[in-house]
DNA sequence: AATGAAATGAGTCGCCT
DNA sequence: AGGCGACTCATTTCATT
């Protein structure tokens, strides 16, 4: 498959939490010259193991406070992703997935407050041809929220 | 409040989808100087604005293909957090929110196949006390991902 | 994967506004 | 306080082995 060995495990492992770490650092800290390492993460990148290095910003900082997650229904025929393909341009909506059991999506959405919220259903869901019904949840507070994934010692 | 200027919203919004970006780079984006820049980017860390640079990894590489959402329904009374403490150090569960309406937790989570999550469920969330019961939502395919927030252009 | 040299970038300082 | 420019040191990149 894609060939990827413990030393890139390591490598994934350090820079999960620590997307600025230098190349120097991370070359110190596996025993290894920093022009090797250098090349497995480029490596790793144009593989799309590492899909990309992002800045974890709080979102009350940035006046993103509420966080929902909607569940749409859909009425379109399963394999039919008009509606997924519309949902997923809209920048509040931040997840976007395909559940079993029900017919539905789920999104997770980040607006500033309630008021924004209601808006961006109004405004947006609301036209979009498809969407049958929507359920929404309000989160009250986060608790945990690292996309950290469980990195296994070995494949 | 947290004085956060223009400036500093740009800062975020280069850094927010490039965490490894170079501090020249941004600089020279910003035409600023490096060394008001960096100055910058590291209050806007002290403050606790900019959280943590994540290096977004491919589930599928390191053999993490499942991912679920699990409602938790607590025993406990409003504000205990005795059940909420025990499932946040559990590594697969990436967030936990507490959500409003009916008195549960919502847990995404993410494991190599249904099999381990089941195992999961029985080993950790079995052994928790104060849990009524769970509901779990198998997502069948992710469309979107991205925990980029909407950064306005003032605040 | 290692080396070494050149280029680039980071962090510090004093000074300016 | 925030920004600038110059400096030194660290890091990255690239050609070569």
């Amino acid at each position: 498959m894609h060939n990827i060995d413990e030393t890139d495990l390591q490598i994934l492992t350090l820079l999960q939490p620590d997307a600025r770490m230098s190349n120097a650092a991370l070359a110190k800290e596996l025993g290894m010259a920093p022009s090797a390492v250098l090349e497995r993460v480029r490596k790793l990148e144009a593989k799309g193991i590492i899909e990309a290095y992002t800045t974890q910003i709080n979102p009350q900082a940035v006046d993103r406070k509420l966080l929902s997650f909607v569940f749409i229904k859909e009425s379109t025929p399963p394999g039919d992703n008009r509606v997924a393909a519309q949902l997923k341009n809209i920048p509040e909506i931040q997840e976007l997935h395909v559940i079993a059991g029900e017919d539905c999506l789920l999104a997770k959405v980040r607006t500033a407050d309630a008021q924004s919220l209601i808006t961006l259903m109004r405004e947006k869901l609301g036209k979009i041809d498809g969407i049958v019904s929507t359920k929404t949840t309000i989160v009250l507070e986060t608790i945990k929220e690292k996309n950290h994934l469980v990195i296994p010692a070995s494949l």
